[in-house]
DNA sequence: GATTCTATGTTTAGAAC
DNA sequence: AGTTCTAAACATAGAAT
């Protein structure tokens, strides 16, 4: 543990950018969910994932 | 101050539900903007209010 | 490529405006 | 109907798995 306050940037480590994602996608979908629960606010909400789409193998094939 | 922490279930004080929703709404969408900057995650949300729709004058006197 | 741990950073309930 | 304050609750970076 060095340091763990981070300024709000683009990550430019792949490794950390995808981690980072992977946990705050969760957090933020939570988020939603309970402003939907406490509040009755309904949240539609779409997340693209920031990682390059890789073709299913079949998909190559075409 | 009584104490803070509450249930994820719907509040059922009407004044307090809508103060929840200001606060949350607000920092639902930061997350949401942080997601985007941090790992170029690209994010689309849309959130009802929860309150009822109140028409605006105008549109009373049609 | 998601999850766990935990010290530290961030959000938020409740009260007041 | 949104904002401010602040102690307590909660999220999370970095490292490891």
């Amino acid at each position: 543990m060095t340091k763990r306050k981070i300024e709000i940037k683009r990550i430019e480590n792949d490794e950390a950018r995808q981690v980072c994602f992977s946990k705050r996608r969760v957090s933020v979908f939570k988020k939603a969910s309970e402003l939907y629960t406490l509040c009755g606010a309904e949240v539609a909400m779409l997340i693209k994932s920031p990682v390059g789409h890789v073709p299913s193998p079949r998909c190559s094939e075409d």
